[in-house]
DNA sequence: AGCACGATTAACT
DNA sequence: GTTAATCGTGCTC
């Protein structure tokens, strides 16, 4: 009897879903970028888990951070980044773009975590039908690639991660050691001044782990 | 009301 | 290495 149940439940899912908590993303933004490294970002859609491996961030924040949205002050697109941590903010940019991020810090603080890269696990095939044309290396190896995979554009701007029935959420998973991650300037700051365009503020896994 | 630019990507030479 | 695509956002007039 039992082994039946245990089959089931291994098909059905690799690992149970479990939200990460929201005092992980209230703390400062580096430390959470990170951290996420080796996590998993999960997608439920239409009854179906799209996930994969967090490999790439980056942090933006405060209005000090000439990098960060938030230099602008409260508008009606940072709004996001002011409330509550644990929260999803997605942007647009470029005219077609669409950027996956995690609100994080206290509430009243603005910042957030932008995810950058991540390594496919689960949905392949709807992965590979939205990437259609790529090889499986160029998937998810870029922000708006992630959103274009996982189907994320503005309807989740501002939704809750931390919820027990929340459809878009982060795991826990195997955390990678210092000697596998690369720290560096944030990426596509070319018109943003120093010390905010050479801030190492990017975080990802150089060799696969 | 108009403008310059963007936390990018894919397709070029 | 270069560049077009394409439009929301925030800033200036």
């Amino acid at each position: 009897m039992l082994p039946y149940i245990v089959i089931s439940f291994t098909i059905t899912r690799m690992q149970p879903s479990a939200p990460l908590s929201r005092p992980f993303f209230a703390r400062p933004a580096v430390h959470v970028a990170r951290e996420l490294l080796g996590m998993r970002l999960v997608r439920l859609e239409e009854g179906k888990h799209i996930s994969g491996v967090i490999i790439e961030t980056e942090a933006y924040s405060s209005e000090q951070d000439l990098g960060c949205h938030c230099r602008a002050g409260r508008t009606p697109r940072t709004q996001v980044m002011y409330g509550p941590p644990g929260h999803a903010y997605v942007y647009f940019t470029y005219g077609m773009h669409w950027m996956l991020n995690f609100v994080v810090e206290a509430e009243g603080f603005p910042a957030a975590v932008l995810i950058r890269s991540i390594q496919p696990s689960e949905g392949l095939a709807t992965i590979a039908s939205r990437r259609s044309g790529q090889p499986p290396a160029q998937w998810t190896n870029g922000p708006a690639k992630i959103c274009q995979a996982f189907n994320i554009d503005k309807k989740f701007n501002g939704v809750d991660l931390c919820t027990p029935d929340a459809v878009l959420f982060v795991e826990p998973g195997d955390p990678f050691p210092d000697s596998c991650v690369t720290v560096g300037p944030r990426v596509g700051l070319n018109n943003v001044p120093e010390p905010w365009k050479s801030i190492p503020w990017r975080f990802y896994i150089r060799a696969k782990g």
